[in-house]
DNA sequence: CTGAAAGCGCTAACAG
DNA sequence: CTGTTAGCGCTTTCAG
């Protein structure tokens, strides 16, 4: 395709002229604009962005982080980061890493590489003093509280929602409860999970503890580990309502009644749950994403709590 | 940061060395190697992507055509499309366009300015006629089938879809059916679903016919509108699994039983539907997104039919 | 095996 | 108001 060369030979200008209508800077003789304009038409001209960008320094593109494709938490904050991105004319790529380390840090090279002005973390695997010098080259904000001052953040107070949920949970006399969680025992989600089940209930049993729970099918695995069990559980509290909706289906298919025979309680508001009755602790995963996204934008390395809420519904 | 100049002037040594070295090109000999990466790891050097994409005109990263970001069913597709790109090592960036038809031609700009190698459309409100010359700038994968021998394809055979589930009905006794879909009259699975109607049920009765309907909180609304009137219908087709859910939702609110009083079948087999049991005609179209990403790396022109499923459940 | 030099396509400081 | 020119950072002929 034609260049910015070709234009200005065929309107007889100089490329700085050209340049100067492109981006309507400062004054064109009006003869001048219109013969150039007339020539980009003519040949159907667009402007290159890679070279663009490359001498503006700026790609106006930025980075969302997701572990994983295929599970609707990390989608509802990547729709958040959409619906801003989308006002404010940025584009966003989309970075699944699998929790693996290097895929991890080859997203971060991109600041570095100077493809991505800035980078939202949904959820990570290396440590933040791995993570954190990437900062000089671009604005990192995380959707989790950290105080490292480089780093911005959109964050929920995780632990306070596990207190309340669970608290509430021991007010309606559930003694027996179980939980499920995402990944092991290195996610902080799971930590924090496991730190509020002691405060609320003083001990922690293994067997009432089921990992690797995202999705549905999850779920139904959940159920089936933990509703067979002699001191079978009289209440769950599920990471997503998804995985709150196997074990709901899960219970169902054993004749047990809900909440009668098992309380369930999830997470994120998902639409299943609604469609379910299911209650849900939501952490307001789309609010997390818009402002994780305003955040990169202003450049601001502000901490943001959002506030979550709790929805009660029939199966509690 | 320092660039490829840097590093050749510090190791004494060529900028074309630096780049053998970096793309591990022909032979270098063992002492620049050694000479030139030690530079490069002293200073933390990274390659300029944009530069490096500028000379190479070619960015191995794909655009994907949303144009909502709420929607189920755009989010299967993207997600298929997020799955083998992850596989093949190309980076993704989600191009949202509120159906605008201005945005939408933003997006195929991107890859006349050379920005994206390809397109895939997973819905689009252009006509053919204006986004088929973008064709010779970089692969256009469609969602949908075309005929354009420059547009590759992974479509599915909604009519015959629509007609079968239809048939369903009919044949389980259905004569008063109603119908949910997406925009108004100028989207083709609109015209699909009326046109299947009209062949099973003879005629199309426009108040059975909901148009605007993406999510559950839709599926309320067309309940209300469907479920009140004199001559209620029996049984609905809706256009996913979350209006169907809505629908059914609505339709348990005001006491009708599912499906005694109302048959419900749904679309895209979403989780939500396989929690509440509802029926769905299932496109796979985190199949198609998969396949369409196939194409666009093959830049392949093919036009591949992705075979439709429908899941029975207790809904119907 | 290695280096010089010619770009890729564009912006912006500078001089006029 | 306009043109010249020096880059942005990299790859790749083409000689040697």
């Amino acid at each position: 395709m034609a260049n910015i060369n070709e234009i200005a030979k065929r309107a007889g200008v100089s490329v700085s002229t050209v340049s100067r209508v492109l981006n309507n800077h400062s004054y064109v003789s009006e003869e001048k604009r219109v013969a150039v304009q007339r020539v980009i038409d003519e040949l159907d001209y667009t402007p290159n962005r890679l070279a663009v960008d490359l001498i503006r320094q700026e790609t106006r593109t930025i980075g969302v982080i997701m572990p994983y494709n295929n599970n609707p938490a990390f989608d509802q904050m990547l729709h958040g980061v959409l619906n801003r991105s989308v006002e404010q004319d940025y584009t966003v790529m989309v970075l699944p890493t699998k929790y693996d380390l290097s895929k991890e840090l080859d997203c971060f090279n991109r600041l570095k590489n100077k493809q991505l002005d800035g980078i939202i973390i949904t959820s990570r695997s290396n440590s933040w003093d791995i993570l954190v010098p990437y900062a000089k080259y671009g604005a990192i904000v995380a959707c989790e509280y950290t105080d490292h001052p480089e780093i911005g953040c959109a964050y929920m107070d995780r632990y306070a929602s596990y207190l309340e949920a669970f608290r509430l949970l021991r007010e309606r006399g559930h003694s027996r409860v179980a939980f499920t969680t995402a990944r092991g025992t290195e996610s902080n989600s799971t930590k924090l999970t496991i730190k509020a089940y002691k405060q609320i209930f003083g001990d922690y049993p293994p067997a009432y503890h089921i990992g690797d729970c995202y999705r549905l099918e999850d779920g139904l695995r959940a159920g089936e580990q933990l509703l067979h069990a002699a001191l079978r559980p009289t209440a769950v509290y599920a990471n997503g309502d998804e995985v709150a909706a196997g074990i709901y289906q899960y219970a169902r298919g054993i004749q047990l009644e809900v909440p009668e025979d098992l309380a369930i309680i999830g997470q994120e508001n998902q639409t299943v749950g609604i469609g379910l009755g299911l209650a849900s602790v939501d952490h307001q995963l789309v609010k997390v994403g818009e402002q994780a996204f305003d955040l990169i934008i202003q450049k601001s390395k502000n901490k943001i709590e959002i506030p979550y809420k709790i929805h009660l519904r029939q199966s509690i």
